[in-house]
DNA sequence: GATATAGTTCGATGAAAGTCGAATTAAACC
DNA sequence: GGTTTAATTCGACTTTCATCGAACTATATC
């Protein structure tokens, strides 16, 4: 397993990244890497079973929200944060500013 | 039929409002409203069935995104523009600024 | 090589969401 | 009151999507 291919940022449509923002598990794990420069899909875990985090991290690679970095048996994903602010200027800034205080799955 | 019922300001959610963006008619529908102060249902129609548009308008209703004013036989639509500006500050600038040229479903 | 660790893939299931024809409401107009 | 117009509601069908256990892959370590 050598890598993952991601989309190009020009491939990148509005629709697919609202559609993959449009999950509270999701939106929960944008919100966390907001905050920092990349994180283990474990440290992401929480409670969930791992396929399905697996999945949702699936989503979000194809909609160009996030980018895995393989290293040894962890996967680093952090935000395409540049690619995104390029393709879509101030969309995630307005997301990101939108993060509840506490953000927990029920709040969103 | 008096009129219906919006969600006030305050109770808007993030997830809310993204769920009604990520689909191509509602997006569609948004692009559109983004241009004109206010439109009809059947001005927003094109091909498809009244039925189908009826449900979006609902889902952008109940999401927040949209205010239907009744006058006569007729609904008139507006975006939300500024009650969104407020509950989440620079989405709506990003999202209508990302509009394709001549979106038409297809190019979403 | 055996084992542990991190994460994915597969496949089945269930729930949510979109589609659309037919019936319905409500206002407007003759 | 009857008809036209604008749009919704209902209900059935279909599709899409999330969930999650079990099996699997790949790396690292002993």
């Amino acid at each position: 397993m050598p890598e993952y291919d991601h989309p190009a940022t020009e491939s990148l449509t509005l629709l697919g990244v609202l559609r993959g923002l449009a999950d509270p598990i999701r939106l929960e794990i944008v919100f966390h890497l907001g905050s920092v420069p990349e994180a283990t899909c474990a440290s992401l875990l929480g409670s969930r079973p791992r396929s399905s985090m697996s999945h949702h991290f699936q989503v979000l690679r194809e909609s160009g929200l996030l980018r895995t970095r393989i290293q040894g048996v962890q996967h680093f994903n952090s935000l395409r944060r540049a690619d995104l602010d390029f393709r879509f200027p101030g969309l995630m800034d307005a997301v990101l500013a939108a993060r509840p205080h506490e953000a927990s799955a029920g709040t969103l």
